[in-house]
DNA sequence: TGGTACCAATAAAGCAGATG
DNA sequence: CATCTGCTTTATTGGTACCA
């Protein structure tokens, strides 16, 4: 046992269990002090969130508050205040409260996501472009012409399903502005999309 | 000059209900 | 019954004014 390093041989054995696990890039262990007679734990050995993973692997200088905050991320625990702004600030994390996800690809990643909020907004007018010349050449689009026109050329930054609200967001701003209506005011799955007389 | 408190604008997500 | 629209709500961003 002692070989196999599944004996506490020195002191501080719940601090020690958390380090041994992050040098493992494993989750966190879960102990569980309810009982006042008795010390409940559970080791998880395998791999949660890749995201978390890799993390652990390429930024090893994670203080350990840092990586407990990032596992309850990877556990979907709420985490509070603080910790989120920290890990924010840090792009460790992304997402909008409660749902929050770790990082993907963090040294790379930390500069297209700086780059997709910086251009979102130009991006955005070109969208908008794109689909106002597509709907000029064929007269009417349906969703699913709007996704295959759009979804490849949308930021990476954004993970599919924020793709496609991306989209949908952007046809309801296009229509609220006037630019674009809903043919005989359809809604779901049908809907086939216009470009407003103004517009042509 | 740099930190920050506040505010308006808006991006993103949630939810309900329509629809095929 | 999963998908999509339309509307609502929430969070974030970016500007600006203010103070040390």
């Amino acid at each position: 046992m002692l070989n196999l390093n599944m004996i506490d041989t020195l002191g501080g054995g719940i601090k020690k269990m958390f380090i041994l696990q992050r040098n493992r890039h494993f989750p966190m262990p879960d102990y569980d002090l309810k009982e006042p007679d008795k010390v409940k734990v559970r080791i998880i050995g395998k791999v949660i969130d890749e995201n978390y993973t890799r993390m652990l692997i390429q930024k090893t200088d994670l203080s350990l508050e840092e990586v407990i905050a990032l596992d309850k991320v990877q556990k979907r625990k709420p985490i509070n205040e603080e910790e989120f702004k920290h890990l924010k600030r840090k792009d460790l994390i992304e997402g909008r409260r409660p749902n929050l996800f770790v990082s993907a690809e963090v040294a790379a990643a930390t500069d297209t996501k700086a780059d997709y909020i910086r251009k979102r907004a130009f991006d955005k007018q070109h969208y908008i472009k794109m689909m106002k010349e597509y709907l000029e050449k064929f007269g009417y689009a349906t969703r699913q012409d709007i996704d295959k026109l759009l979804l490849d050329k949308i930021s990476d930054a954004l993970n599919s399903r924020q793709k496609n609200k991306f989209i949908s967001n952007l046809l309801q701003e296009m229509r609220r502005q006037g630019i674009i209506y809903s043919v005989g005011g359809k809604r779901g799955r049908g809907a086939v999309w216009k470009l407003s007389k103004e517009e042509t």
